[in-house]
DNA sequence: TAATATAGACAGTTGCACTATCGATAGTTA
DNA sequence: TAACTATCGATAGTGCAACTGTCTATATTA
């Protein structure tokens, strides 16, 4: 097919595949002549993964076409995949890690023996890592993500949210076994494609972190009925009117 | 204090903490002059709010406003405030709604009539929220969001991914039931003090989603080692080299 | 063969989150 | 009290991300 019908098939405009095919987000089309290319359905099942990347998954371009750069290379273990995917979707909550360091001056003599100075958030984090035999590597996204949000409840004065860290931990736990159930039926089914187990482990991954959020705030809602029965009188602001539970 | 203090405090520069009293971010200071103002902590609280919304919470600065000005409406009921918070953090992953209806044309004759059309995420998550007795609004913003996560999966051929659905709506429940524990601890404390309660929601409600996503990461790879103990030979491409689980 | 489509290069647009400048004051210091 | 710095409010400008549009030389199609 050329791009016309590629445009049509997955609603995304012209000008902008072409955007993706310079951005690396989608592979090249096969030349027919100088300027010419076919495309076919591995451009159209692309074309839909980036759009729900970017759209569902919030990624930003650059995220997403590591991403898929990762997806197509052969000899990469899925680990290193679950990585690049987790580090894709967890960028826009990460520290800029430019974190004031000496600004320039002298030889920066005994930067080696600075030792990282943990947070206290950080030092929750490895706690909690250790009370539940997680055992992860020490760039892994998430800790630094964790103890950060654990750092800013702590800066903001409401140490009393501490108090869900073991009620999210155990949480994250049985998603996680979820998630990696996922990844070992797809094995199981594709006799290990890692192609196949890459797509599952991207698309779990990136998505996933959303199917979660919507699903926390339907059981916030449902679990707030439960404690506050009588919603209050509501003398104003009726933010959410019409139609009780559904 | 003056601009300048606030600004050293907090490290926003002076330009933009004028930026966020026009955006609405930021209360005015109180008058002592026709161009001068005193900020006192009350402004250093909330521009460190407007910050770990912002940064740590990814949320764009109008959503942040939204939030903050629900904060310090009087009457506002908890529920309207935990609404307000979770539409603010949800926005980024919903569609636009402006989905492709008729353009122009004549008078919409059967508009009223049409159905809604719910799509299979829709029964699905309908269908979990009857099985787990969950009742909420239907304009629950976690609605829209789950069930388009569902429907992508689908349209991306990876419906085996549906199998993570129960442990992930157990997970919700899990985090859901800890959510409300912090407000009603919140609230027991300070004997219903609903700006009290509102922090907690708030924080609560845009922090926690990165909370669970970064102690999911964690869990992930630990439960990555757990089922695949020797990562595979790394012939090539080896993203996280060095140091062993934490 | 006329109309439409394409590749590739590059310029332009939109939206967001700041950041800078300005003029008229106001506070601070020598 | 003069010089200097800071402030308010208004307005304009910057940088980045994600497109979107235009152009030229070809290629395909009705």
């Amino acid at each position: 097919m050329r791009m016309r019908e590629l445009s049509d098939l997955t609603g995304v405009a012209v000008p902008t595949l072409k955007f993706y095919l310079r951005e690396g987000l989608l592979h090249a089309g096969e030349r027919t002549s100088p300027n010419q290319a076919q495309y076919d359905e591995s451009h159209v099942d692309r074309v839909r993964l980036v759009r729900a990347l970017i759209e569902v998954g919030g990624l930003p371009i650059a995220r997403a076409a590591e991403v898929v750069t990762a997806m197509q290379t052969p000899g990469m273990p899925i680990s290193s995949v679950f990585g690049i995917a987790q580090r894709a979707v967890s960028e826009r909550a990460l520290p800029d890690d430019t974190d004031a360091t000496y600004s320039a001056g002298a030889v920066p003599s005994d930067a080696r023996g600075a030792l990282p100075t943990r947070t206290p958030g950080e030092a929750l984090i490895a706690e909690l890592c250790a009370a539940r035999g997680w055992a992860v590597h020490a760039n892994n996204p998430g800790l630094a993500m964790a103890a950060r949000v654990l750092d800013t409840y702590e800066s903001l004065g409401q140490r009393r949210l501490l108090a869900v860290l073991d009620a999210y931990a155990a949480a994250a736990d049985r998603v996680a076994a979820a998630d990696l159930a996922a990844v070992a039926a797809a094995a199981e089914e594709t006799r290990g494609d890692l192609s196949v187990m890459s797509d599952v482990v991207i698309v779990g991954t990136v998505l996933g972190d959303s199917l979660l959020a919507g699903l926390r705030r339907i059981a916030q809602e449902a679990e707030s009925f439960r404690r506050f029965p009588a919603p209050p009188p509501a003398a104003l602001a009726t933010p959410h009117q019409q139609d009780p539970p559904c």
